[in-house]
RNA sequence: CGCGGGGUGGAGCAGUUGGCAGCUCGUCGGGCUCAUAACCCGAAGGUCGUAAGUUCGAGUCUUACCCCCGCAACCA
């Protein structure tokens, strides 16, 4: 049988500095979707790449006395590697400036000029001379340019137009078709009130004010701008255009792009429009997520509260990382980072909560048990029963969350199960049970037990996709070996395990971290 | 000017179609001893931004106003 397939992308990001924390979240989100599939049964697809083109690259490069070829490349690089520190699963990466992509826009642009979709026209816009670059009226700061403060020029410069006004009524009938297209709503409604309803403005898709960029074939004076450029990356990676398109075909049009706040209007007006001048399906669904902020607003260097992934992956772990931005972010919502916030998340949710329910379990299956997990004897205890009622109720929440991407919200329906797992052992107080000769209580305590053991599996299940890692280290303690056991499916009932020897001494997941100690070091860290 | 989001116990947040105001952390008190001084229970603490209205009844609907954040198109 065929599988369905998911294809899905983050955005290609602009290499003009280091990755920051907000970057790894955008890929750890995707890589998470994308592994939460897979353990559902889907032949998925993951797209991450670079945007390589434009001034900026092409500045930033002459300031470092390079090519921007040889700094496009070393920031590739540094990308893969983060990317690979973090484990992500991504199938392709795809860099704006390799060939498979350029051929292709330049076909794309060709083709669209020759359909009458791109016109030539004029931009005008604001010039500051020693900057070499181009403003719009919008951007100035007090009618001056907004990076120098000096006075600007106004210049016209000869440009390709893409045709956006032809389009405007088919886009809106395509929202009208797909109210969902864009999750969540309200950044929907924020893009037709601003641009749609008051109608579209052509957008300028060429530039000949530098020359870093994919050359327009028949004016090659013309570098195609930014988005035509970028967004095309979608598709370019799958092969649309080439010899080989077969993955085009198998996975096209994607279930799922995922992007920042900022560049939804990219994606929900003009990625969807030049999908339609070229006659191709419309991807399924666009989703906007917040920013990680810090308490004194946005991170930025002149502030120095910008925060790297690998300050934190070094020294907590990558699933801490992780945790804590899955965790943070609430769907469609920006999130706060601070390293108090950091470390009580790690010691509370990860050490006391999860870490310490995992050890106390194997200590008492070991010391009551010679470590063998008992077989399911039922619902002996009066609390049994409500505990599997509400781990059933809260694997279906934790789906249903997850399937409509509140990925946070999931999260903490995996801990209220963690927390219910902890209650349960008050409840039933098994270092009681141990001491009775009574053969009920003996089977009590199997049942306790039990219970205890199918619960860490079940949390550990669904923890796969967002900490593989600590998953397996669950799995591992348990003595769960079989894929059958780790699989969604086998969430479906108790009396699933049983016979499984757990480890002899628990190892601690989590180790509890000094929060003045660490808050210290974070802090330091950001400096940087 | 406009548009979007938000203003709920000390902090951070939930509150679906209106029906006794919840969660996490912190504070205080208690319990337990299997465990990573972890875990469990209880308590204190809110006139749900302001004002008016609809209603038997509003955090939840209507109107006006105040404050905070973001967006405002050719920035990559």
């Amino acid at each position: 049988m065929k599988k369905k397939t998911f294809y899905l992308t983050t955005p290609i990001y602009y290499p003009s500095g280091k990755f920051h924390i907000g970057t790894a979240y955008t890929t750890v989100l995707g890589d998470s979707i994308k592994r939460y599939k897979i353990l559902r049964g889907y032949d998925t697809y993951m797209l991450t790449g670079m945007d390589e083109h434009g001034q900026k690259i092409q500045d930033i490069a002459t300031k470092n006395n390079k090519t921007p070829q040889q700094h496009v490349d070393e920031m590739a690089q540094k990308a893969k590697e983060l990317w690979e520190k973090m484990n992500i699963q991504n199938d392709d990466f795809i860099r704006t400036t390799q060939e498979r992509h350029t051929k292709v826009v330049e076909d794309i642009f060709d083709r669209l000029m020759e359909k009458g979709d791109i016109y030539l026209g004029e931009y005008e816009g604001w010039y500051c001379v020693p900057c070499e670059t181009f403003f719009t009226q919008t951007q100035l700061v007090d009618g001056k340019c907004p990076d120098c403060g000096r006075e600007v020029k106004k210049m016209r410069e000869e440009s390709y137009f893409f045709n956006m006004k032809k389009y405007q009524e088919k886009l809106e009938e395509f929202y009208k078709e797909n109210p969902d297209f864009i999750a969540p709503e309200s950044r929907k409604n924020e893009l037709f009130n601003n641009f749609i309803k008051p109608g579209l403005e052509d957008l300028c898709v060429s530039r000949t004010s530098f020359d870093w960029g994919i050359k327009v074939k028949k004016n090659p004076k013309h570098v195609v701008y930014v988005w035509l450029d970028a967004l095309t990356n979608y598709i370019t990676a799958l092969g649309y255009g080439s010899a080989d398109d077969s993955k085009f075909k198998k996975y096209w049009p994607a279930d799922l792009h995922i992007v920042g706040k900022d560049i939804i209007r990219f994606h929900g007006i003009y990625w969807p429009i030049f999908l339609m001048a070229l006659d191709l399906p419309l991807p399924k669904k666009l989703y906007a997520h917040g920013w990680i902020m810090m308490k004194d607003g946005k991170m930025s260097k002149s502030k120095g509260n910008v925060v790297y992934p690998e300050l934190l992956i070094e020294r907590y772990g990558l699933d801490a990382t992780k945790y804590f931005l899955l965790k943070e972010l609430q769907y469609g919502q920006d999130g706060v980072f601070t390293p108090e916030g950091f470390v009580e998340r790690f010691n509370i949710d990860l050490c006391n909560d999860l870490g310490n329910l995992l050890n106390r379990t194997i200590g008492m299956m070991n010391k009551y048990f010679d470590g063998i997990i008992p077989n399911y004897v039922g619902q002996k205890n009066e609390v049994d029963n409500e505990l599997e009622k509400t781990v059933k109720e809260k694997i279906q929440l934790v789906t249903n969350n997850i399937d409509s991407l509140h990925i946070s919200n999931g999260l903490s329906e995996i801990w209220n199960i963690i927390s219910r797992t902890n209650k349960y052992i008050d409840e039933t107080a098994p270092w009681v049970l141990a001491k009775s000769e009574n053969e009920e209580d003996k089977e009590k305590l199997k049942s306790v037990m039990y219970h205890l053991a199918e619960n860490l599996r079940i949390v550990a299940i669904m923890l796969q996709p967002f900490m593989p890692e600590t998953a397996n280290k669950m799995f591992k303690q348990l003595g769960i070996e079989k894929e059958e056991l780790k699989n969604w499916e086998s969430l479906e009932k108790y009396e699933q395990i049983g016979g499984q020897k757990v480890i002899e001494k628990g190892q601690p997941l989590f180790m509890r971290l000094d929060m003045e100690e660490e808050v210290e070091f974070i802090r330091e860290g950001m400096k940087i």
